[in-house]
DNA sequence: GAAAAAGTGTAATAATTGTTACAGAGATAA
DNA sequence: TTATCTCTGTAACAATTATTACACTTTTTC
């Protein structure tokens, strides 16, 4: 997640514009600190209650929660600039919901709520980027969620592959080709199945007559029969 | 989700804050309209584009989309009142994701999204309201994330356990009694599993020393063999 | 181009879960 | 109390997936 500029200097994303640091990013009058945390020092404990915005400046930490980018549960390390547990800062139960320790020297900027809401009122402008961040963050969990829900292998498959026929595809004879945007190992690890698992449904639709494969070409050669293999 | 007053009137509940009815609801100067559907009318369909919030207020509609209360992919119903989509106002790609339909004579009420923003600018109060029903309906879909992605049936029940444990225990001799919040068919659903899947996992894990049931009463036997059955 | 790394196809076996069915326990209502 | 309904325990069998292993292909790197 670390994105550098012309100089190789890492800029800073907030919440989706960027910025060349952190400094610049933050409007005058807002306050907010810093802190520097050593090697295996812990930044939060689980159930520590959240009263703001943290974001990794610098640095990476292992954590298992759920990350920003919808890892799942396992432990997890993530690298600066990141926001660590930005959807609890205004939940209901506002704690961190696992541990967070620093894997290195590390850098983290603190801002209170009430410091973020005065920022969303004198900056309309960050208040929608904020909204639209939480917005695209909720439906990346849902898709997961339906991902997660569909029972067998071969209905995920079903069910990604009609996705992508439906956001783009292309006529070839009777019949649709529709590209995969995930090599067999990623797709296994987006499903939660194993490689092999996923080969061998891959293989057995094609050998039933609902697809063909060639690399990350796949040919529709049944919608009907896809449409029933949703489950 | 229908919450009556004392004289049987629904109430209107406007991000957790409940009101007599929407009217007292919406600020002064903010624009909304309303329109009614007949039954089996086509409120939404897949691809839409959202411009804005639509709450159900009367009646109930059929739909296939991840529901406000987190419910998963298959059709389901949906009563008034409930906001429709309201995750979805302000993603980056903001259409439906599925097909509504009136299940009976039902009434829409839709706030365009420059009058929601407008709104929340007027009311700094409904603005945290607001991002607090998202914050919640995040870690909502967090929390069913982890428990689908642990794999297998006793995981997700040593996870569970010990996530009961976590909050309130009663010591009794020299183990640890948890009360489950929920009953076995309850459960089965939660986890996305069989009920006669669950029951025999309960029993393996209560004939391996485990846990000892009784009712809705857990006795935690081995709190070191719980941990390793997380996975 | 050669070597290394990553990705793919496949198979045998084990482990897990679903399906279906039935009996009994417990709660609820008439 | 009796009838009814819901919840629970259990079993045999089917279906699905994981595990492990290996050969092969493609891509990347030097």
């Amino acid at each position: 997640m670390q994105t550098k500029n012309n100089q190789g200097i890492p800029k800073f994303n907030f919440f989706g514009e960027l910025y060349e640091n952190y400094q610049s990013a933050i409007p005058e009058g807002i306050e907010y600190s810093t802190k520097e945390y050593n090697k295996n020092e812990v930044i939060a404990r689980q159930g520590d209650s959240c009263k703001g915005l943290y974001i990794l400046i610098e640095g990476s930490v292992k954590t298992e929660m759920i990350a920003e980018n919808g890892g799942l549960l396992h432990i997890e390390t993530i690298y600066a600039v990141t926001p660590l547990a930005s959807a609890f800062i205004f939940a209901t139960i506002n704690c961190f919901p696992v541990d967070v320790t620093a894997l290195e020297k590390s850098k983290i900027l603190f801002m209170a709520r009430e410091q973020i809401l005065k920022m969303f009122q004198m900056n309309h402008e960050l208040l929608m980027r904020y909204l639209r961040y939480n917005a695209d963050k909720t439906k990346f969990l849902s898709d997961k969620i339906q991902m997660l829900s569909v029972k067998t292998i071969k209905a995920k498959l079903a069910h990604y592959i009609l996705g992508l026929h439906m956001s783009a595809q292309q006529k070839e004879g009777d019949s649709f080709i529709v590209f995969m945007d995930k090599n067999q190992t990623e797709l296994a690890a987006y499903f939660g199945v194993t490689r092999p698992s996923l080969a061998r449904a891959l293989s057995e639709m094609s050998r039933d007559g609902l697809i063909s494969i060639n690399k990350k070409a796949v040919r529709i050669r049944s919608l009907k029969g896809l449409m029933e293999a949703r489950g």
